[in-house]
DNA sequence: CCGGCACAGATTGTTGACAATCTACGATTT
DNA sequence: AAATCGTAGATTGTCAACAATCTGTGCCGG
């Protein structure tokens, strides 16, 4: 398998720390304005401050927290804006990689590889907790843009869907609710057109991921009561949707 | 003025030291390949490991250099494709962050503080020396997406352009041929349209803007020869021009 | 002659101590 | 009483030494 071999882990210690952090916000241990304190962290992780130093300096980019100088780190305190931009971000290259995608097609090993990652989503005990759930969904979302062969805009995408993960559970959205049915078939509507070579669908299916994602999370989302994700300037009709003609 | 006072500078010794490398890039003193190490450069700067690495780990993201786990970091080697690709999604986040502007609109004051930024570009003494017009032009272009209170978005858009500059110049590709009048026309023609409230012609005029440096760079770059810019997938029309309607 | 193994040098990863900076609180001045 | 100043504590920034890892070379057995 391909998955088994080669694929050597990136794994140094500022990133496991990195990850930790990342799950205590997530799991919402670390709180929006709470201070990232370097000794406090590398006593907890029995470390130095060296690599939660590095740590900290990998999360940052990631929007997941906010530096000031020589002040230290703190957890980031996003507001829905902040959502709704890093979707936008994330609708936009998604659909330049999947008409990428669509255009080349793939050969079915890598699709059949890609596919069988939809089933962790349909495993109930990962479905009973939304962090797994989330990781999941990030990790077939993830291999199918990395099926682009295009490694940069495949990193954005990463780094712009922890972003997402991140921003929605700060905000204290309640992702239980999500129906884990329609969520699948909308990944297999994008799939599908992808296997059908057809990049105009496989654009117009992400697209409409993204905006029910987007108006799921409105929903779930207190603060936010009158926003029509549909009629938001970022997301509105007609969309970047004609890239894929001329196929 | 809003530009002089209150944007206090970013300078911490890691930056510094990045920017250098990056400049020592770009003026062709370190070339893909190179080894970047530690030790070497911190007895250069005169300073101690710390920063340094923090700089490469600064650099890194920005896919100005690769490095791998325990084997230290390398000057990247990028192809022409890398810069097609990073150059795709400059193009699509330039979009959005356009759109968005030329939609809302700017006032008066925010506009002509960016439009004499072009001023710069200008200047005999900036055109003569490649380096200078490319982080001149990079200051515009910068200063112009932050209009689009995307800040996330005009990060990418930021890390993009200097990621774009620097394949260029790893590629050895000759910048020193451009037209530096036709650069400052389109620069004029996409903030007329903005000032206009235009946004599908804001987005047009970025898209050729796009397409016709791409286009040169593949000019200046002998290993290409048979690429038609305006046939590659990446940028073939019809775009995501589409995007502004419903303004 | 070829493949595996072990050693030496070089380089990165990590650590704890020291220096510089910031925040908060209280004293001083007007 | 309000504002300024100054000090103490906490925290980040920097450093040099140590530990772990990797690369390459030469030896050995086959």
């Amino acid at each position: 398998m391909s998955t088994a071999l080669a694929p050597l882990p990136e794994s140094s210690t500022a990133h496991l720390v990195a990850d930790r952090i990342r799950e205590a916000i997530w799991q919402g241990t670390l709180r929006p304005g709470d201070r990232l304190v370097e000794t406090d962290l590398a006593e907890r992780f029995e470390i130095s401050r060296g690599p939660v130093r590095e740590a900290i300096r990998l999360l940052a980019p990631e929007g997941l927290i906010v530096l000031r100088r020589n002040r230290g780190a703190v957890v980031a305190n996003p507001t829905f804006d902040d959502v709704l931009e890093v979707y936008a971000a994330r609708m936009t290259l998604g659909e330049l990689a999947l008409a990428t995608i669509a255009r080349r097609g793939v050969d079915r090993a890598t699709f059949d590889e890609v596919t069988s990652l939809l089933d962790r989503l349909r495993d109930p005990i990962v479905q009973a907790d939304p962090v797994s759930m989330l990781e999941a969904d990030l990790a077939f979302q993830d291999a199918l843009m990395r099926l682009s062969d295009l490694p940069r805009i495949a990193d954005m995408l990463e780094n712009s869907g922890r972003d997402a993960a991140s921003f929605v559970r700060l905000l204290g959205i309640t992702y239980e609710s999500t129906d884990h049915d329609a969520l699948i078939a909308r990944h297999e509507r994008t799939l599908a057109a992808i296997a059908a070579t057809n990049p105009a669908e496989a654009v117009t299916a992400w697209q409409d991921h993204i905006r029910l994602t987007v108006a799921e999370f409105a929903r779930g989302y207190r603060e936010v009561d009158d926003l029509s994700v549909d009629q938001h300037p970022l997301f509105a009709y007609p969309l970047s949707a004609s890239r894929q003609e001329k196929s």
